[in-house]
DNA sequence: AATGAATGAGGATTCATTCAT
DNA sequence: GATGAATGAATCCTCATTCAT
């Protein structure tokens, strides 16, 4: 993830076999990056050629373009476990965490309400699964029967990071944390600091 | 020059000038349930196929890609502006209209969350103005001084509406309505029937 | 050719069965315009829209493109031939006139090395029979027996004026007409002055 | 995401990448011999069918639609500049050699007079910069101060290529060496052999 | 195991030409 | 006779995916 050219139109020389797992990693993160910028719809040659690596690299570790961008996601969902499982959780610490994600990543925000109709990730599957391990994270250091707002409604707690993701736009981070940080405030939550989880 | 239109060839009937008017009006229907359906990012002869002509009309009523999505969405808005213009308009009627639109149409859902850094429509200033319209709209019925929500919380009617589009998801019109309903109620705001504007 | 507007983008009514010879005089007009600016390479509804009229009006007086092309061609060469044929006309007289067709318009630049491999008219008969009227004036006007340069260059003629024709470059008027003076004067030809013929 | 390749269907062989560089032969060796027909206005299609690769792959080589053109060109360009630094060059062989090629190639006609109004290849830099280097290895291997025709004719050596350039037209070969001949002769310039440079 | 060239289908766009009104 | 909309083939270009090396 450090020993590689993250600058674009950089065309290293193979480095051989070794490089295997260094060049996973290249490609998550080349990914992420681009993603973050352009969304997910975005040439595949563009992330292979932003980590440094020939295009086939990245079918041998990724069989498909959901692939790719399960694996970028995953790193934010296992940040986010990480931050619900730690010493001393509080849920407004996981979730400025979640709320960090969701103003880094344009398909980050996607995933938490993909399944909607025109979602580019809704029916795939790993996109289910990584927003059961949201709900999974977010729930374990919720106080027990923890309910949002009004208490006829339903599936309260994911239905409210779908609104909060629903809110996050513009060009800016900080812009996208202001406005997280307000979707929040209107929905009577409170959240700890926007941020990365650090170990 | 360029050209070899085949000259032999039985052609389709044309037919004719008067058929222009329908042909824009089925190009907007086409392109309305496909959009609905698939959203924004879909193949411009996939409208024209749907609509029963060619690919030519479509250029000749709409010269880019962004003008039939426009003619799409003001439609939407339109309803709107109509609810919020009746007589007797009531807050929760017209979010009623407006949540009724955001079930209906993958493609308005996005508008309203237009300028998120990967957003179809962000940068075109056909979707800010449409949004603003909706604004408008919604601000025109209110209350003076309404607020939702927390005091502090800045420009919070779009937000809210926003953040309501965030969780606008599933598979079915009724389970999109009810999600839709569940967000607002999380938000404390009533809504009116969950319809379309009909005078 | 005065009634008609020329400024492009108008979209005049329908004025009835009496324009018919105007409407023909109107796009002959623009097709020259457009073609002395862009060259012979433009979509044939521009010089439509030009002329004021509809597309079927430029094909009910010219079956096809090549027969536009014709017309525009044609005018130069009358005044040539109206030229050589005038009271008092002499050979540097009638050069400058041929001259000043060479300067004006792309397109009778490339009549005048019609036939060649890529030559956009080559291969219509118009372009060679124009090329023959050209030659005929030319020739009606000089002493008999004329040759330019030396004495078993073959065709010379048209040969020279093919030449001046390729020295025919440069994006404004009196660059033209510079090269066109030098290109005659490298060929010890003395040309009168480069102007229109005016009877 | 927006591409649906048939993943059903045969391919015909990938050659693997050692083709690459016959490939790239390849297709300037069909783009010459389209171009030296047809002009350069011709479809790149027709130019990968005709090199028996794929539409893909001449994009890779080759940016746009200029740069296969200059490639083109270019070759033209260096046998003559390798004429003129040839041991023993003479002014006459120098522009036979040029006289060959305005012979062979429509494109290459069209290459010296370029930045006509309606030049294809006007307002490109690589055309002018083939221009000059056909313009610097003539002036090379001119004596001093050599001048063409009348002493008051500016930029004549050039100037007299694009006169000959206009005169290059006919069916075959043979007629278009005949004429380009012709054309130097009226000039008064002695041309060597008609031949492309062997070195 | 990596490279990156090749392939070709697909989508965007333009325009010659026809023809209903 | 005029209008201008409709048609759709052709061209451009991009990119997912394969595969020789």
């Amino acid at each position: 993830m450090t020993q590689h050219p993250t600058s674009e139109e950089r065309r290293p020389a193979n480095r051989g076999p070794k490089a295997a797992a260094g060049n996973r990693a290249a490609l998550v993160t080349a990914a992420r990056e681009i993603y973050a910028v352009h969304g997910l719809d975005v040439p595949l040659s563009r992330i292979a050629r932003r980590a440094g690596v020939g295009q086939g690299v990245l079918y041998r570790h990724f069989p498909d373009r959901e692939a790719i961008a399960a694996a970028v996601l995953e790193e934010n969902v296992r940040q986010i476990e990480q931050a619900a499982a730690a010493e001393g959780a509080t849920p407004a610490g996981v979730l400025g965490v979640l709320t960090w994600h969701l103003t880094q990543s344009a398909a980050f925000i996607g995933l938490l309400h993909a399944d909607g109709a025109s979602g580019r990730l809704s029916a795939h599957s790993f996109a289910r699964e990584l927003s059961e391990r949201v709900e999974r994270a977010l729930r374990g250091c919720l106080p027990e029967g923890h309910r949002l707002g009004a208490p006829d409604a339903p599936d309260d707690l994911m239905l409210a990071v779908a609104m909060v993701s629903g809110a996050v736009t513009g060009p800016t981070h900080r812009e996208r944390a202001h406005r997280a940080l307000a979707a929040w405030r209107l929905l009577g939550v409170t959240v700890g600091p926007v941020r990365p989880f650090e170990g």
